[in-house]
DNA sequence: TTGTGTTTTACGACCTCC
DNA sequence: GGAGGTCGTAAAACACAA
């Protein structure tokens, strides 16, 4: 329920052909009236999917999803969309199971292991490559061989339940969900990065849209400023590396 | 088809913390 | 000094109107 509710509330996180085509089966998704504001997220006391307490931000946003498995009905009734684009079985079927690593009860279930979902079979980077050969042709790379990727529509949607359970990743979940997702720490890291920056770019439109309707802004924020209010809704938690969850939790509470 | 606007990856600069 | 944070930005990918 949580994508149909980005899928309606934020069409473009996953465009394209890849969503028209190859996006999970939206209307089997359940809709989502508490996810009807995607920044508007309720208190998550005991959601940790992965064995990590809920941080402080958590009490700024909305109820946590039920459960993963709303997603749909499994890989049978999803599965023919989903190789369309080059896109692998793991793509575009969300199974119950698959999200077990959001279910305390199914912690010893994490994610699929990258081996089942072929990486390269669900890359659409093959039938773009060809974009970047300009660049390389000119000598003009960035550090990688390809400038920019896209990144499947699992691989995004895990690395959004990970970020709706943690702004913040930690060392121990990077490494997962790298390993997961067939992706580096580096790419995950920098995707945390930036979705972090969507957000506040959300808040700060939304706040603004806030006071140019008319409305105060103070019955919430107070007099905080956009960026005020976003670092106080997700302090950056320094110090966070090689923490276990339970301290990370304790650091971030206790702030 | 094409021009334009938006979103998504990726990076560099700079900062803070340990 | 290294890791990871934000901020700003480049450029690919994409949507959509004309």
């Amino acid at each position: 329920m949580y994508v149909s509710s980005l899928l309606e509330k934020e069409p473009s996180m996953y465009p394209g052909p890849a969503r028209a085509n190859n996006s999970l089966p939206v209307q089997n998704f359940v809709s989502a009236p508490a996810y009807s504001d995607y920044m508007g997220y309720h208190p998550v006391p005991a959601l940790d999917s992965h064995g990590q307490p809920a941080p402080a931000w958590g009490s700024h946003y909305g109820p946590q999803r039920e459960d993963w498995s709303a997603y749909g009905p499994g890989p049978s009734s999803a599965a023919p969309a989903a190789h369309i684009n080059g896109s692998s079985p793991g793509q575009g079927s969300y199974s119950s199971a698959d999200y077990s690593s959001l279910h305390p009860a199914a912690a010893a279930a994490p994610l699929p292991p990258v081996d089942t979902i072929n990486a390269q079979q669900i890359s659409p980077n093959s039938q773009r490559h060809s974009s970047y050969e300009w660049m390389r042709k000119n000598g003009k790379t960035r550090t990688k061989e390809k400038y920019r990727v896209v990144y499947t529509d699992h691989q995004r949607l895990e690395l959004e339940k990970e970020f709706h359970c943690n702004r913040y990743i930690t060392i121990r979940r990077k490494s997962e969900l790298a390993a997961n997702l067939g992706l580096s720490e580096r790419q995950v890291k920098i995707w945390f990065q930036n979705r972090r920056a969507k957000e506040r770019k959300m808040i700060k439109k939304k706040i603004s849209q806030f006071d140019g309707s008319g409305g105060s802004a103070q019955s919430d924020s107070g007099s905080l400023s956009p960026n005020e209010l976003s670092n106080s809704l997700f302090p950056p938690p320094h110090g966070i590396n090689g923490l276990q969850p339970n301290d990370i939790h304790q650091v971030i509470v206790s702030e």
